[in-house]
DNA sequence: GGTGGTTACGTAAGCGCTTAACCAACGTAA
DNA sequence: TTACGTTGGTTAAGCGCTTACGTAACCACC
């Protein structure tokens, strides 16, 4: 692990100026190949690794797009996001970066030092994808004043580009799907975190439904907490303890659909037929849990895939009006609602 | 989004000289604290975000590692890593790079491109993790003489820092269990990707425990697919097409022997009570799949994490002695391996 | 009143690239 | 022959920071 070698070396000892040296590897034109050999030659002897830093100095562009997204162990329970969505997003981030030769940096915001390690990061990449909660409206404008930024999973911004799942639309129609195929009528709502936007918007298109199908709208939902699988398991257990004993539950998400499953087991309930449950997101392990959990499937990896193409967009042209995103969700059926399992994984789908 | 600022103008508007700008902005000493409210008022009054690249080029420290780690989608299907490893281990070197205000970059390696990226995430970063069979060995030793580099899973590198967790170990005594406990004798093994040095230590490890017991020791494993379930899916139907129908099988990881457990669901064949069959990790679904997956537990988190302290070591420290980390393993009955439920859940471990 | 130490700055030289501007040599057409 | 484009380079001025070094002001102490 000698130093690194610069520019500097390659160019003497291939013979050339940096100038050549920067213009063989960007391959651009204006040498010949003679030169080109001796340059990489030069290059791949030294071991050569071109300075990140300079470039991006010089070229203002480093080719890094940053993700920001919240902390997913440090903050408190009930604030919690569901890991396996972020990861689905870092994943297609990650694609969608590396497809264009940029790579991501990737950073959590923990509410005491989110902002300055948002800073901080900041300053390191080209651009900026901000998920949902992991900084604070505030801080997000400030930071989109120097470099673009879009907005993952958080509709608060009107002026930032964004992207995001038809969150109300899914929950909706899973709700709907509850009253007019199972016939369900006493459903209740179990939200995630307080002020996730995408639980709020959930659990408008639960209201949605119930209203559409002439029930009583609830205020507020009948519990919440972490949209973890703790979180689900907790609010299902206080909602039995309640006395409540709804025929249907709709959870804010499926960590905590498939910690009510645990619940409701414990307390030997029957899933589905004394309480159905769904949730949200369609993860990996939805289709593993017993009964097998029915939900709506988000294109978490899409997400982040689109994102960071929007970023990209707008890197290339600052101008262009501000985009909104609104990807589709799915309802995917599964045991957990009722339905009976030849009715659910087969119905065309390609995968599920 | 005007151009984003820059320290001349935080010098400028607060009446001090850049020197006395950097000098606030790393909480040294030598300035007064009216200076320091001034630059600072300053800063926020442009929103103003240091120069990543600048700061680099200036300090030749960029405050990013980096995180190198293989493809999942893009590679053949018989190559492919454990996705859900891989995010654990993204998650662990976050958490140990956002601890000392350092991010993260992450890069997937893809075959053809993969060396390009390789080099110009190097360029970008202090110092470089890279996972398993990222790059190929040559490449992993030519980038390591410019930069600080880690192993992560690959112990094919006698002179680099190097992670890894006791798969050996862990397999051989998973294996133990099977014969001592449950008195099995005809236990076969199903490798992950040929070349997976993870894979190649399970099956090493599962070959110490048949000759610790007197068994016949097979050459090659019994199968072997992808570390996912088609693979794990796959393998187990030719298992069973090919008429053999061992008493228990010792999968190289979890997806695989969850996606046996589908494969032996639409056999017919009971697990465990005709087949065994165990894993290798602990994921999360391990716990969710009916029968629940014994397996073995790998600190996948913990990986990355050590892996990021090392380098961070390794950066602060460039001529200390060069260090292997071995992670220990352990041992998870569940009821797939013909454990009952209350022996599996319950021996005084805090998590399951 | 000189000496020395401390505090609080300013000056300016890089860090390793990119790129605009310039230039020499060599056809090639008028 | 001169003029002019093309090819294959070079020169040098930054990009926005950090930091070694210099220095002015102030105090303390003989």
């Amino acid at each position: 692990m000698a130093d690194r070698s610069t520019i500097y070396q390659v160019a003497q000892r291939s013979g050339v100026s940096t100038a050549t040296v920067s213009r063989v590897m960007h391959d651009g034109a204006g040498f010949s190949s003679a030169t080109r050999d001796k340059v990489l030659a030069a290059a791949a002897e030294l071991g050569w690794v071109p300075s990140g830093s300079a470039r991006g100095l010089a070229s203002r562009r480093t080719g890094i797009v940053g993700l920001l997204f919240p902390d997913l162990d440090r903050s408190g329970e009930a604030e919690q996001e569901s890991p396996l969505y972020v990861d689905e997003v870092i994943r297609g981030a990650e694609r969608a970066a590396t497809a264009v030769g940029d790579a991501v940096l990737i950073a959590a915001t923990h509410t005491s030092s989110g902002r300055q390690l948002a800073f901080s990061v900041a300053g390191k990449v080209d651009g900026l994808v901000v998920m949902a909660r992991s900084l604070s409206n505030q801080d997000i404008v400030t930071l989109s004043r120097s470099l673009p930024v879009v907005v993952l999973a958080n509709n608060a911004h009107r002026r930032l580009d964004l992207v995001g799942a038809d969150n109300r639309g899914g929950a909706q129609e899973i709700t709907r799907h509850l009253i007019d195929v199972h016939g369900y009528t006493d459903i209740v709502f179990v939200a995630g975190p307080p002020r996730s936007p995408d639980s709020l918007a959930r659990f408008a298109g639960f209201r949605d439904a119930l209203a559409g199908a002439g029930l009583a709208v609830p205020d507020q939902p009948a519990a919440s907490g972490g949209f973890t699988e703790a979180g689900g398991e907790r609010a299902m257990r206080a909602l039995l303890a309640g006395g409540r004993r709804p025929r249907a539950v709709v959870f804010g998400n499926d960590e905590m659909a498939i910690g009510a499953l645990t619940a409701l087991r414990a307390a030997r309930v029957r899933v589905p037929a004394e309480i159905a449950v769904t949730g949200f997101d369609d993860i990996a392990v939805a289709r593993h849990v017993r009964p097998p959990l029915a939900t709506v499937r988000q294109p978490m990896r899409e997400l982040g895939e689109r994102s960071v193409r929007l970023l990209l967009d707008r890197l290339a042209n600052p101008d262009a009006p501000r985009r909104s995103l609104i990807l589709p969700t799915q309802v995917v059926q599964r045991r957990s609602c009722g339905c009976r399992p030849h009715l659910t994984e087969n119905r065309g789908r390609t995968s599920v």
